[in-house]
DNA sequence: CCTTTTTGTAACCAATATGGTTACTTAAAT
DNA sequence: ATTTAAGTAACCATATTGGTTACAAAAAGG
């Protein structure tokens, strides 16, 4: 899908904003749930900010929050957020344009992987953060 | 999608050889269509190889030609034998388990990748090569 | 045979991407 | 003032990627 961990971060860094519940929580809190560098959360945090997912607040008892209900975030929001241009590999991709097929060739596979990402897209639309908080709030699956 | 050019690359290897109707096909001419070096090809047509894709003849009057008609091969079948294991960014995502967050967010993220790779497949699988050739063979898109 | 052509791979390299880290500035609360 | 925390630049180690050279194996055709 997008080769780096952005997107799986994020969907993270969101689902625990949802489970706080509004309180600011500062990027280290985050980056103890993630294993990771404070500073990684803040730089994913940055782009999500941008997107006007999520609102922040500097200074002592600051952090970061939801800009919006669970309920009106989906996955493909917060992808769009932190993977504004998925470039599918088709950077080192140039054909020859001397050959029949390598002149047409490039506007084909364009074309496919436009159908594949909006196929993963929509998928991804489908789901939202409450839809994700559920889940973390689901004692065991299979329970009755 | 997949961050490289390894999917983008095979469908035009064998966008190549769809158009090349059987004959026998150096990966030195399938090199000088795609732009790049034999040996990079000869990469990617192994694992092509491996999956039943291509059949290959070593020796002079060797080369790579379809193991099958266009019609019978799709681009979801090229995606798998180029593209085994999809690792989404997941390869450095290892949150934290002591937090209840941590514990629950992997599997879920898990399962929402699966859904979205699924979503794309389901473009891919649609696709023939028999349908890239035909607009290979278009004169020129739009034409009466 | 011997030469030519071509596959099959290993090995290596340069360029790029990625994530982690340190460090520093700015801003807000008490 | 002090403390807490965002914002961001800079740097580094590691991994991936694609390109390249090199060479063995194999098949065809004299």
């Amino acid at each position: 899908m997008t080769g780096n961990s952005r997107f799986a971060v994020s969907v993270h860094i969101l689902a625990y904003l949802a489970y706080r519940q509004g309180a600011a929580v500062p990027s280290a809190e985050i980056a103890g749930s993630v294993s990771t560098n404070p500073v990684v959360i803040r730089r994913l945090l940055s782009a999500l900010v941008k997107a006007r997912l999520v609102n922040t607040q500097k200074g002592a008892t600051g952090g970061f929050s939801l800009a919006s209900t669970p309920q009106n975030i989906s996955l493909l929001d917060i992808y769009r957020a932190v993977e504004p241009d998925p470039k599918h590999g088709l950077r080192t991709f140039t054909p020859n344009h001397k050959c029949p097929v390598g002149a047409k060739i490039e506007t084909i596979i364009h074309s496919v992987f436009f159908k594949a990402q909006a196929g993963m897209e929509a998928e991804l639309a489908r789901v939202t953060l409450a839809a994700i908080d559920q889940e973390l709030h689901s004692v065991c699956p299979g329970k009755k």
